[in-house]
DNA sequence: CCTGAAAATACATGCCA
DNA sequence: TGGCATGTATTTTCAGG
């Protein structure tokens, strides 16, 4: 089983920080050349150590503060990745999993406004055959640092 | 408020793909040419809907499977985020969190083995001023998503 | 395993539709 | 807004220590 050096970490700190930081860049942090840092960030791809490069985004920075929790119940069983399908690519879904009691899903929805938030509701509903939905509406958010990147900056 | 036009959903559904894909990649996915790209990424940039990149790190991949849950007992009170500083450059360190009950943290430490553990665990001591600390080394793991970058494909 | 250089890509800009 | 064209930066490959 192959270990990481302090160099490896250092390029896994950078690109935890920035992943679209240039090799360069990485390489001025690290003190070795872009070649060098391209091949070992190469081979931490290769070794599935780096899953992937993602983005990170903040819907409230577009005035998207009506939150919703909706538990859902389907029609009949369905497999968890089946729903996962279903839902994944609709941008206000935060977050769904499959619960345990009477529901069989509970997902995490951010939009708008009301109105905004019911047409949500309307196309969560229709990707998956569901028997019915109850939504519980957020008032006000006691404690979430789920959308920040950095929980001792604030957001 | 501005609002994002389809065209912009899907380049955040993109950028969340791979946020290291060319401009060009992500043109050809929207149809749109990469300049024109750019000029969007940028805006979602300023507006801060697009609040950084970011990389999935998994460090099962390199057969780190020894995995604790330490409590730990500060030398009188420490601010959240001077604990936060003390310990983020550990990459054994998973999560970190100040809770309730007669403990004042509660660190989730993954390591290759239990010498690597002990190695960690010095780390953290000496890093922040702790009374002590009390280690729950986990036997198997019945469910945890949090290190799947993909819940329906295991890991 | 590294640096340094060269060729191939990709980025950043200005300008025009 | 978006597309095209251009100069600049970056990536990627290769030679050499």
């Amino acid at each position: 089983m192959p270990r990481l050096d302090a160099t490896d970490e250092q390029i896994l700190a950078a690109l935890t920080d920035n992943a679209r930081a240039t090799f360069a860049e990485i390489g001025a942090r690290v003190n070795l050349s872009a070649p060098a840092v391209k091949r070992r960030v190469d081979r931490l791809l290769d070794l599935g150590v780096i899953r992937g490069f993602t983005t990170v985004v903040d819907r409230s920075a577009l005035g998207w503060h009506t939150e919703a929790y909706v538990q859902v119940y389907c029609q009949g069983a369905i497999a968890p990745a089946e729903l996962r399908r279903a839902w994944e690519d609709i941008p206000e879904v935060l977050s769904a999993a499959t619960v345990t009691g009477t529901a069989d899903a509970i997902l995490h929805v951010l939009a708008r406004d009301m109105q905004h938030l019911e047409s949500a509701l309307e196309r969560i509903r229709s990707r998956a055959d569901l028997k019915r939905s109850e939504s519980i509406v957020v008032l006000t958010n006691l404690i979430d640092r789920s959308r920040t990147a950095d929980p001792g900056e604030g957001g």
